[in-house]
DNA sequence: ACATAAATGCGACGTAATCGCATTTATTAT
DNA sequence: ATAATAAATGCGATTACGTCGCATTTATGT
């Protein structure tokens, strides 16, 4: 199997380029989800309209994955790069956690079967009150 | 409880406004999720910058939900004035069927229990390919 | 090393979204 | 009802986002 970026651009048949590397690179350095936008300024060296030609290609070939947040779009890297996971964000501090969840995973699959889905890809967004931030808050008054 | 527009805004102190209210008409006469602009283009009386402020603080109160397609930010309404929903989107034909789960919600509720998270709402997205077009469509080739 | 196809950078463009501020509108108390 | 005041709107300007066509550069396979 392939496990790096070299190897699944070469069998998906695409060229293997420094502004690809370099893209790949800066979402490598960070361990969340970064605007698109970002992303771009963060690898100076790659033309923003490259940048974004990229990130379609990567989303594409599942090498990163896209969710919202507010109505701004964040990227990050897919497996087999990171392990398959969700996000739960508080509202709050904006902090962001990551999920995993075996169940949810079988779930989703069974409801795409049900109704005769082939299911490529999903995204689950959690939005709430992170634990110290429900314990740091005033309760909401009941009137 | 409240379950027209007048009554959450009352409720959570917010004034209740003509722009407002024709966003609102705007959301009900669809049934599918639009994109920001083509809300604020489906209401002229509107100014533009009013229609996102809108929206922001909707999405705040929960009247809408906002979903990602592509790069693009879809909003649409969301309970009590829809039922609880998710999307199952074609990548081929593009078309959205709405799925709802039990199971799903509970899966997702004990999640954000085991990790004392207080969960106020949540997205989930399943992409791939429809039934339809899962037939018409020429098998992969395995080589 | 070379030919060729593919990807990049650049510049320009159209759209999306945000901001500050004067004006208007909704709300609350009188 | 009406007036006072706090909030929301519209407007214009501005910034950021994302896309496009095309000349140039780069990667690839022979």
């Amino acid at each position: 199997m392939h496990s790096d970026l070299e190897s699944i651009l070469k069998t998906a048949g695409q060229s293997v380029t420094k502004p690809r590397q370099a893209v790949f690179e800066t979402l490598s350095h960070t361990d969340e989800p970064l605007k698109n936008g970002e992303i771009a300024k963060r690898t100076p060296q790659v033309d923003r309209a490259s940048v974004y030609r990229t990130l379609e290609l990567f989303t594409k070939l599942g090498i990163t994955t896209t969710t919202i947040r507010g109505w701004t779009p964040f990227t990050e890297l897919a497996e087999p790069f990171k392990p398959h996971h969700h996000h739960m964000i508080c509202e709050h501090c904006g902090s962001v956690e990551e999920i995993a969840s075996d169940t949810l995973e079988d779930v989703l699959t069974l409801i795409a079967n049900r109704h005769q889905f082939i299911l490529k890809s999903h995204t689950v967004e959690l939005s709430g009150l992170c634990d110290s931030c429900s314990k740091s808050l005033p309760q909401p008054v009941a009137s």
